[in-house]
RNA sequence: CGCGGGGUGGAGCAGCCCGGUAGCUCGUCAGGCUCAUAACCUGAAGGUCGGUGGUUCAAAUCCACCCCCCGCAA
């Protein structure tokens, strides 16, 4: 591998990009760098393909299928640490390494490779929300706007120093499928804006501040389900923040067995009495049910094997009489 | 062979185990009631019960295969 010469000496060449993702959200960072005419992607390096579906059969990331479309060539390391990966990245000489929602920690010995270093879109405004759910949790936490972080990356998880952001408002329908949406259209704005700012050497990176750290730990399927005595404010942004994934749920015992109930809207409606978990009212306009504090109207709902449906949909088929309790223990 | 649920007039469901007249809650249309109404009352239209084959005097229902949808799991 012969060194490479300053970017600087030949300012007609493109600038090779090597991208790492796995989620959609990283789909519009790579689709507008691929656009980009300063940018060549050279490679794409995804998580490996993974069972996924109905029959469990191997699928390939959302980046991949993207890329391969783009006809970009798709590298698949187990880990990316490994150093037969690190040799081959080495051999393709990037100049620049962009991140997003890849999946795996990079090893120092890999953020040295690109003479312009790695960068990484993160989707919350650091030092908040680092880590696997920076959606999900800013929803989760009720914060009232979120946004992206471009940041320098360092071996450290998501502790690089900040090079620009840019911030949304969370409206108050937002789930985290909007949101996601959102933040990854702006996150490629961005990424796009600031790039020949910052491999020209004018952006100064900024540590991230020492305080207001948190965590966004990864969700489990358990996070969806709602514990009615919670305040109703507070379930209905789990509700949002876990559309469509993993979604929130209940359970209903209909006709002697327990039956899975997953909730895809509802809203706050105001109550003083009933016991938590309560069915006071099922008409058209929602299923109220009680909780720790007021009530959640619910619009929207699916049950086991059955599709997503309006609540008075949902009401034409199932009998639900005010009293009926949900998620009994 | 990862596990499981389901496809029944326009919507959502019951009926299927124990074959024999197509049911419920809505919607639609017509009429009635009402100052009025998405409310209420009366009536009507609308279904080859996902497809193909089989068993049977007779299949939504039992058997075989196929197509499509969904939950779990990832």
């Amino acid at each position: 591998m012969g060194t490479l010469p300053p970017p600087d000496s030949t300012p007609s060449r493109r600038t090779r990009v090597v991208f790492f993702g796995t989620a959609p959200l990283g789909i519009p960072c790579l689709e507008a760098l691929v656009r980009a005419p300063a940018c060549e992607v050279v490679a794409v390096v995804t998580q490996p393909d993974r069972p996924r579906g109905r029959d469990l059969r191997l699928q390939p990331t959302p980046v991949k299928a993207v890329a391969q479309a783009l006809g970009l060539p798709v590298w698949q390391p187990d880990r990316c640490r490994d150093t037969a990966f690190l040799a081959q990245l080495r051999a393709l000489g990037p100049d620049l390494i962009v991140v997003v929602a890849y999946g795996q920690l990079l090893p120092p010995a890999l953020l040295e490779i690109p003479p312009h270093g790695c960068l990484n879109l993160h989707a919350s405004l650091l030092p908040r929300h680092r880590g696997a759910a920076p959606i999900q949790w800013a929803l989760l936490e009720g914060d009232p706007e979120t946004g992206v972080t471009l940041m320098k990356m360092d071996p450290g998880l998501d502790t690089g120093d900040i090079l620009a952001r840019v911030t949304t408002p969370i409206f108050p329908d937002d789930t985290a499928q909007t949101l996601h949406d959102r933040l990854a259209a702006l996150a490629a704005a961005l990424l796009i804006q600031t790039l020949p700012d910052y491999l020209a050497g004018r952006l100064v990176p900024h540590p991230q501040p020492p305080t207001g750290a948190t965590y966004a730990r990864k969700l489990t399927r358990e996070d969806g389900r709602l514990d009615w005595t919670r305040p109703a404010a507070e379930l209905e942004r789990r509700v949002r923040a876990l559309t469509p994934w993993p979604g929130a749920f209940t359970y209903l015992s209909l006709a002697g067995h327990r039956l899975l109930l997953k909730i895809w809207a509802a809203r706050v409606v105001p109550a003083a009495t009933g016991a938590p978990g309560t069915v006071l009212a099922a008409d058209a306009a929602g299923l109220v049910i009680r909780c720790g504090a007021d009530a959640l109207s619910v619009t929207e709902l699916q049950r086991e094997g059955g599709r997503r449906l309006r609540a008075a949909e949902f009401l034409a088929g199932h009998r639900l009489e005010p009293g009926t309790r949900l998620d009994p223990s």
